[in-house]
RNA sequence: GGGGGUGUGGCAGAGCGGUCUAAUGCACCAGACUGUAAAUCUGGCGGGCUUGCCCUUCGGUGGUUCAAAUCCAUCCGCCCCCA
């Protein structure tokens, strides 16, 4: 028992309290261990697995875990932090993101011992005054201490209704699922905790908290996210998904063996960073795409970036008639303007079969198969039909 | 309902009649350097091409003016205070 405490415990941000999960425990219940997500993006990244894989350990411990899909949280659609207005989601395109999700997700999880809900279940009969009888058991002033909504309140930045009585449609998902446990990165931590209140208001024990630390995303600096575009998805081409480890600093790297990986740190810090990271890069690869796919990446990637050779597997365009190279580039998605394309030429960022171009050259002076480069790492092979 | 304020590029934030494609910072892209990076340095960061010029941008619309991001009117969004 004490063992599986120190593992529940570890790489933890928060765990409140260890008293009372280990109190509940030794009494041998089976614990119901409940993780959120709001299917509002269709892909899964690596700071998702964080969390996940904390669910795992519960699963191999012979905990219950129930995953939970805010099927209907998400077609409210949190407005938060944005002006913008979000598009409401349709019930097909939750569908279609809950689905990828439940995919992606059992690629770590048992499915069979997986308990999958929605909240909509409850959340949709909750009616008008079930919704007002939940709102009554929280304060404006209660909510207003969460960190962020604090941040906003002071600086004159909008709060929406919808935001307040999210965190208590959340916390009523834990009463709904009679939840132990509830698991959440550590920005959850407040949604969690006042899961444990309204748990209590409902007569229920309250769950146990545990949050783990935000994985940082590629940039180092912001969580990792879909929408600031700094992730790393489980369904990535393994050559991304490679390029992308290999592309954060050794800092972040450092942090990425701490929160995803069981590797041993101390040995870590001996070994060379590069060869550190080339590891680390492969390990997930690895995980995500298997092993002869991982080892493919390895080596495409050894190819391109460290012998700036020409990757194996380029994509194919075909062209007709004149052309110039800017056309391509735009062709090929690499430059979204003959501007940008330009520019993208004069600072010497195009070569042609390994050749830096000068000037935005002519069909006529280039042959009829080449390759074209475009920074670092897109590559296009060129067939021009006549 | 009354009063006050505010809206500028992906974000933050200057500009407050001409010298505005709009300072500065962040983010992003390319080049150099390197361990593939990071840090640093250099250049770039609305669109078109005949590269020097043209066109389009400062919440929307309409107006004043030779000239508007800048002034006026109106609408919309947001924030604050009072009720």
């Amino acid at each position: 028992m004490r063992e599986d405490i120190e593992l529940i415990k570890r790489g933890t941000s928060d765990l409140i309290s260890v008293k009372e999960l280990e109190e509940r425990i030794a009494k041998g219940k089976k614990l119901r261990v409940k993780l959120g997500v709001d299917p509002t993006a269709p892909d899964l990244h690596l700071g998702h697995t964080v969390i996940i894989n904390k669910l795992k350990t519960f699963q191999n411990l012979g905990h219950q875990i129930i995953f939970l899909i805010g099927d209907f949280t998400a077609r409210i659609g949190d407005p938060s932090g944005r002006s913008e207005v979000r598009p409401v989601m349709t019930r097909e395109q939750i569908e279609k993101n809950a689905k990828t999700y439940t995919d992606q997700v059992f690629k770590i999880l048992d499915r069979e011992k997986t308990i999958v809900e929605y909240n909509s279940k409850w959340l949709e009969t909750l009616g008008v005054d079930g919704l007002l009888k939940l709102a009554a058991k929280s304060t404006v002033a209660q909510m207003l201490v969460r960190d962020d909504f604090e941040k906003r309140y002071k600086s004159d930045k909008p709060i929406s209704i919808v935001e307040f009585l999210y965190p208590l449609l959340q916390a009523y998902d834990s009463v709904a699922l009679k939840a132990d446990v509830e698991l959440g990165g550590s920005d959850q931590k407040f949604n969690l905790l006042l899961g444990r209140q309204i748990q209590k208001d409902y007569g229920l024990e309250p769950q146990i908290v545990l949050t783990v630390p935000l994985l940082e995303g590629l940039d180092g600096i912001r969580k990792m996210s879909k929408s600031y575009g700094n992730y790393i998805a489980l369904n990535d081409n393994p050559n991304d998904m490679f390029g992308k480890i290999m592309s954060i600093s050794d800092e972040l790297m450092f942090k990425y063996y701490e929160l995803l990986t069981q590797a041993d740190l101390k040995k870590i810090k001996e070994m060379h960073p590069k060869e550190a990271k080339a590891a680390l890069a492969f390990e997930i690869t690895q995980r995500y795409c298997g092993e002869d796919e991982a080892v493919k990446a390895k080596e495409e990637f050894e190819k391109v970036f460290a012998k700036k050779d020409i990757p194996d597997d380029i994509n194919q365009l075909e062209v007709t008639g004149d052309f110039k190279v800017s056309d391509i580039l735009i062709k090929a998605s690499f430059v979204s303007s003959g501007n940008s394309a330009r520019r993208l030429i004069k600072q010497g960022g195009v070569k042609i079969n390994s050749k830096k171009i000068d000037a935005d050259t002519e069909s006529k002076n280039i042959g009829s198969d080449f390759i074209l480069q475009a920074g670092k790492r897109n590559f296009v092979k060129i067939k021009v039909k006549s």
